[in-house]
DNA sequence: TTGTAAGCGTTATCAA
DNA sequence: TTGATAACGCTTACAA
């Protein structure tokens, strides 16, 4: 018994794919017309495209994908590569993408960087090996050598998560730099004046590193200084956000407002605010970026700003199925992010009891 | 200048692809070789292989995946489907798949479904047609005709996160029923007779489905009822979560202790148990399953049981690319989980004070 | 509208 | 150890 199952090589399955030659000779056509009736139906009678496609299932013939390609150049795959699918915007935004590639019979090709640019090289290098017909990558800070390769190979791609790129590269994503700065001007409208940051800036990390610059730039214009000391860079964990918001606090216990460059970050703050006795927002303002689910669930809910990755995925999957199939469109470069209110922001506070005083010290 | 740009076709892209047959002629040797000392170095002579890769970096030559495909019936490509990316456990399992499988050269071609049994045999196709060397599913709820697809295309596949599955379908996974048991036990030790369950079970998770029923099973060894009113289905977010606590405590004030399928639903339902006043784990204690980054940081942190998603990506990309090659290998169906007892648990509440009252009100 | 035939780039068999 | 040669399954000029 167990023997036989064994013994034979493979018996048990069909071994025998069943190919287009096959569908052709038991519709009783040529193979050409079983290829355009899967590829381009209108232009075969009804007659024969009805037989044609009774012999596809009767045989329940699927095409081979190889031959496809090799014959069409295509291979109605597209790759990715994101930093990590740990992020959930990332995860979200890969899985819009995915789906909408589905609908057009694209697949994708997945992989990821860890931040490292050197890693995202390679991994770009193996995707264009597997003939992806177009690639997405996430912000702007890849090697030159990266986008080298990629033009070297003539296939379309773009980069997300960021509205403008270097190079001439099309971009899909929200201003980072300007919604920082959107959310520093609220908290300074809120009378903050000492703020902190902690921010994911490793090399590789350009989002975080201008949702950063938006910071400063927002501060600087409203003549409020960020000594280095008030900026913490720490990666991106529950964990850490913990962690800067402690070393923040005991360092510079004047902070009033400490700014996250992620929810993550944010919400480890949040947790070791709370940890530390301090109330939020009445003894310190916290704010994070991204809009995950956890920002309105937490206690207190977060403030942070809403990227839209499902629109990101989305508008990725599009422009790159029809630059694959030649067809030029504009890219929508940027896509509005929304500043969301919630309970973890108030007014400074002391400033009642001292007005100006915070202000004039500087 | 614009003019320029659109007016030439494709121009500035190197348009002519370097083929296996310009290293061939570039390093002075027939096609063959090169195939070769890219394929099998080892029996070429040294002297020619040398010679070879000067040219192939010289040219700065890649392998066309579809001619290579086309020829040796095998994409280097592998799929995985999974119910969606945005739960963590899932994201971190394809992840870690995707990074071993990028160690082998292969390739991961990613689908998600939704939690719809239909939706994943679609994706199953979609991947087959696109010549996936192997798969990988989740769980053990797939339509019969996806596994008799599958096995008509004669592609390895296994499926994950469970430890058993039906119809001699390889797993590698966790015991789920067995680790919710173990907590369940855990939980009568603590003296706890009232329990609530807020479970996600639509029909394609039969992993909740799995730790609903072990739950199930270890109270009815204890004899201790589980009442149709005391078991709520949510879907998996932390809304439900919430939403799932508020009806299992209004409706049933006895409940002292609350059991989810997930750390979503787990963390949901601590943040409702804090709005509705009520203490962990002094008036009641709430349990997770998964153990996402989350679960250690909340205030309180979750009790849960461990799923050890790396692992169980990397088994199954081990397994997926030996089998691809040939190579039988045996599948190490269960990983062990571990029940990690954090501060969301404690001793039933009245114990003291009525001992035996709700035990014999039984 | 349909059929014939060539060939996409690679690998593998066979001889040398 | 190397080279010629024949496929792999499909699409698409071109011819009918």
């Amino acid at each position: 018994m167990t023997k036989n199952k064994n013994a034979t090589p493979t018996p048990t399955l069909s071994d025998s794919k069943v190919k287009l030659g096959d569908v052709a000779r038991k519709a009783g056509v040529s193979p050409a017309t079983v290829s355009r009736v899967l590829n381009h139906p209108e232009i075969v009678s009804p007659e024969l495209r009805e037989r044609v496609s009774r012999a596809v299932t009767a045989l329940a013939y699927t095409r081979d994908s190889a031959g496809r390609a090799l014959k069409s150049r295509r291979t109605r795959t597209l790759g990715v590569v994101v930093p990590t699918l740990g992020i959930s915007i990332f995860a979200e935004g890969v899985e819009a993408m995915q789906n909408r590639l589905s609908e057009h019979g694209y697949t994708l090709l997945i992989a990821n960087s860890q931040y490292e640019a050197r890693r995202e090289l390679q991994e770009v290098a193996s995707l264009l090996e597997h003939g992806v017909d177009g690639l997405a990558l996430v912000g702007d800070a890849q090697l030159p050598e990266t986008h080298q390769l990629i033009r070297q190979h003539g296939v379309p791609y773009l980069t997300t998560y960021v509205a403008t790129a270097r190079d001439e590269v099309q971009a899909i994503g929200i201003d980072n730099e300007g919604a920082a700065a959107s959310m520093a001007r609220y908290l300074l409208e809120l009378g903050h004046r000492h703020f902190g940051i902690i921010a994911n800036l490793p090399e590789s990390n350009d989002r975080s590193m201008s949702r950063y610059l938006g910071i400063r730039a927002a501060l600087a214009e409203a003549d409020v200084p960020l000594p280095h000391s008030h900026v913490i860079s720490m990666s991106q964990t529950l964990q850490h956000g913990r962690q800067g918001l402690r070393q923040l606090i005991q360092s510079n216990p004047e902070i009033t407002a400490v700014m996250c460059t992620t929810d993550t970050l944010a919400i480890g703050a949040l947790a070791e605010a709370r940890s530390l006795g301090l109330k939020v927002p009445q003894h310190i303002s916290i704010t994070g970026f991204d809009d995950i689910e956890l920002a309105s669930q937490f206690d207190p809910p977060l403030t942070t700003i809403s990227v839209p990755a499902n629109e990101i995925g989305r508008a990725a999957a599009d422009h790159l199925v029809n630059a694959a199939a030649g067809v030029r469109i504009p890219v929508i470069t940027t896509l509005p992010h929304r500043l969301i209110v919630r309970g973890s922001t108030g007014p400074a506070p002391g400033l009642v009891r001292r007005p100006k005083l915070h202000r004039t010290a500087e």
